[in-house]
RNA sequence: GCGCCAUUAGCUCAGCUGGUAGAGCAACUGACUCUUAAUCAGUGGGUCGAAGGUUCGAGCCCUUCAUGGCGCACCA
């Protein structure tokens, strides 16, 4: 099976037989590394003068060889550090040892610390180690790894060759921290909810459906984890959050992936417009933390975070841009101003959702700086409360930037009663045909029945709010291993 | 689902009007003890995404398929 090989990669195997031969363990058992290539740049005075012994291990990715010498660099977790193997300080056995080393190969080297004449910081090697051999040869160092397909696919790859890569993805985790760190110090607390769920809320959206063996039940993946905080509210628990992957099964484009991440939190006597300014401080924390800036380099422009962000009820902002005023309309009405406006409604059900068609189609492309758009049609707002002033709107809002929706929250709806009307709608929508309205929820209608303290809750699109921050085209830039179809591999036993 | 584009050496890419495939890096051999896209000399490396078709002859033209990218549609 192996004759086939390429030289490229024969010779490496050769090379992992040869070390072998040598007595020589070409995958090592571990490494004592005692120093990060950073550490040294960043404490090279000390190390220098104090003539320390450092060992560093990383990934070999360059040689320049000179005969009897060679400089080389590593890549370790906090970037390169040169090396230099000189013949007659490491000794001819160890020099005939780091001929057998490729690029690619993880290493040892043990040694001082020196500034070469270009001025280089560089550890000069007194003994090497051969931690792991790399069989398959990296990606030429010039050019790097272009080809999105494979760095998509093998993003390992992707992380050896593009820094800047390991650097947005810490970026996410940085976000990640922020917000964690913004909701502990506000009284939230972090919990976990179920991600298989006998029936699935929470949102609009056809689910993935699997089957549970040992009750012999179907579970749905989870495609919001709503309902089940609000039990916790129920429950007394005043403010939770939750880090929440969820499930939708429905197209891939650049700003939808089947499984994505979301945070949703809920706190207890807040209304929609405390969580509005509870929304804008937290997205002014995490940009001044993230990027330690309030503006954003964004492809659709500079984008200013600093709050307070407009506020403006979504049959204004209509109203506002195109002039056509859905106020006082019912649905057929609705209709018709929608296709006088070239909006085509055709397969919407309802008031809210022809109303919604032609927001989201003449004014949210627009909406580039921070917008709350507040006060949506009651009837696309199952699960939010009807507003205190505007009959037939609900206490919603939806946070805009950038062109896309970076939040969703509302004045939660706790009245059993209505709560049930909402849920029985649904079931009419879901009769019409619509396979993206949720099934009613017994068990969560029954929770309500206890009392639900007044509650605002908000949720909002991490890969989004990655997007934003780091001003990323395409969501499979800031997950590490974004869904694909399965390469084919020869034969298809299938069929 | 629709349209456009891409798929050639391990990687990044050329390849004209159809005439049996090329560069840089990587690899291999040799020289070289402060280089950094090291340098110099030499060598090897390909099922041109897959399958059909047209042709004396196909990387190139035609058809179908596969995968990916971008855009549109869909999508809370």
């Amino acid at each position: 099976m192996n004759e086939q090989r390429p030289d490229i990669i024969q010779h490496r195997y050769d090379k992992m037989d040869k070390l072998r031969e040598d007595g020589i363990e070409p995958f090592a058992y571990s490494y004592n590394q005692t120093h990060h290539s950073a550490d040294i740049i960043g404490n090279f005075e000390s190390l220098s003068e104090s003539e320390e012994k450092v060992s560093v291990a990383g990934r070999l990715l360059s040689i320049r060889g000179h005969g009897k010498s060679a400089f080389a660099h590593i890549l370790d977790r906090k970037g390169k550090i040169q090396i230099y193997v000189k013949k007659n300080v490491v000794g001819d056995e160890q020099y005939e040892l780091f001929q057998l080393f490729d690029i690619g190969d993880f290493i040892g080297i043990e040694g001082t610390v020196f500034k070469t004449r270009t001025g280089e910081i560089t550890v000069n090697a007194e003994s090497l180690t051969m931690l792991a051999k790399s069989l398959y040869p990296l990606p030429e160092k010039w050019h790097g790894l272009a080809d999105k397909e494979i760095r998509y696919r093998q993003r390992y790859l992707d992380l050896i060759a593009n820094q800047e890569v390991v650097e947005l993805f810490r970026k996410r985790t940085e976000i990640y921290k922020a917000i964690r760190e913004f909701l502990d110090s506000h009284g939230f607390v972090e919990v976990e909810t179920p991600i298989l769920q006998p029936i699935y809320g929470g949102g609009f959206a056809r689910p993935f459906l699997t089957h549970f063996n040992a009750l012999d039940m179907d579970v749905y993946l989870r495609i919001a984890d709503e309902l089940y905080l609000k039990r916790l509210i129920v429950g007394g628990m005043e403010r939770v959050y939750e880090f929440c992957k969820d499930f939708r099964n429905e197209g891939l484009d650049r700003s939808h992936n089947p499984e994505f991440s979301m945070v949703e939190l809920y706190c207890a006597y807040w209304d929609y417009k405390d969580m509005m300014d509870f929304y804008e401080k937290m997205m002014e924390n995490i940009a001044q933390k993230v990027n330690g800036s309030y503006e954003v380099e964004h492809e659709k422009g500079k984008i200013n975070l600093k709050g307070p962000y407009k506020r403006i009820p979504m049959l204004d902002a209509i109203a506002e841009k195109t002039g056509v005023d859905f106020a006082g309309t019912d649905y057929e009405k609705a209709r018709e101003l929608a296709k006088e406006a070239g909006v085509d409604v055709e397969n919407k059900r309802n008031w809210g959702q022809v109303v919604e068609e032609v927001f989201g189609e003449k004014v949210q492309p627009d909406l580039i700086q921070p917008t709350f758009i507040t006060d949506f049609p009651a009837d696309i707002s199952p699960l939010a409360r009807p507003h205190r002033e505007k009959p037939g709107y609900s206490e919603r809002f939806e946070i805009y930037i950038a062109g896309e929706e970076l939040g969703n929250a509302f004045s939660e709806l706790n009245d059993p009663v209505v709560q049930r009307q909402k849920f029985e709608e649904l079931q009419t929508l879901r009769q019409k045909g619509d396979d993206e309205a949720p099934p009613l929820d017994e068990d969560f209608l029954h929770a309500l029945e206890y009392g639900m303290p007044p509650t605002a809750g908000l949720g909002f699109g991490l890969d989004r709010m990655v997007m934003l921050l780091t001003n990323s085209h395409s969501i499979r830039d800031v997950i590490f291993f974004p869904m694909m179809r399965p390469e084919v591999s020869g034969e298809d036993p299938e069929e």
